[in-house]
DNA sequence: ATTTATACTATCATTTTTATAGTGGCAAAA
DNA sequence: TTTTGCCACTATAAAAATGATAGTATAAAT
């Protein structure tokens, strides 16, 4: 079938057990909320460690990173992996190729947050 | 200055009087959200009137479209004009030329949501 | 006279995100 | 030796976003 005859034929869709009714809010459920492309923009330049994210993506919270990245990784776009037994822990969060599908979208987002901040408002440099 | 100065330099960006760490985070502070996009998608094919967006969409309530419809047009991405007077109304609303600047944005999600549903999903038709 | 249509708002419930503080065990600093 | 900090979280409670359901005013259609 293509891309026209689905089109009108408007059909649910399912991924991950979640279910849509178009492919905006499929990848909503999947991407949407205000942290997930963050992370995933960060984790496109290379494997990183929990702490790393957190000092690179300095509004959010602890508990909120966690719980994205569980979902992330639930959701199969990163692999967690634990390298120590006893604390202090190492853990590193790498995208996976399902992740990285994403670019197109994340670096579109990037695109726009920059024209507009040119255009429409304004950047802030600090001392 | 040119984006590897921007991007080394890490400015914060003020848009709508909303500060973020970077342009990612910007940009979903304006269009993040379960539902944003998916009501701009249906706009970029044209103007739509409250109620055929809420047919088009069916998973929203009426209460969260008018939520977001209203901050769409706070902030700049959509246009309300009503009509009539006394009810029924007939308001439509419409992308703004800086709405229109979402465009690769929004097909790539389009097209991300499509690829997902071939490759790790399902299409759901009914009878 | 009753029903239908429109674009909402009100109220309350549920879910998601945020804020803040705390954990365990190890290493380096004082 | 005591303290301090590091790391990757978790616990608890509060705030914000989203959802469910019902109701409003008026006109036109049945």
């Amino acid at each position: 079938m293509d891309r026209k005859e689905l089109f009108e034929k408007k059909p649910k869709i399912k991924i991950n057990d979640k279910i849509s009714w178009c492919p905006t809010s499929a990848a909503m459920e999947l991407i949407g909320g205000k942290w997930k492309s963050v992370i995933l923009t960060h984790l496109i330049s290379g494997t990183k460690r929990y702490n790393e994210l957190r000092k690179e993506i300095p509004g959010i919270t602890e508990r909120t990173l966690s719980l994205q990245l569980k979902q992330l990784e639930e959701d199969g776009f990163v692999v967690r992996k634990v390298f120590t037994k006893k604390p202090p822990l190492r853990v590193e969060y790498t995208l996976t190729e399902f992740g990285f599908t994403l670019s197109p979208i994340l670096n579109s987002i990037v695109e726009w947050g920059l024209m507009a901040a040119e255009t429409k408002g304004e950047f802030i440099f600090e001392e």
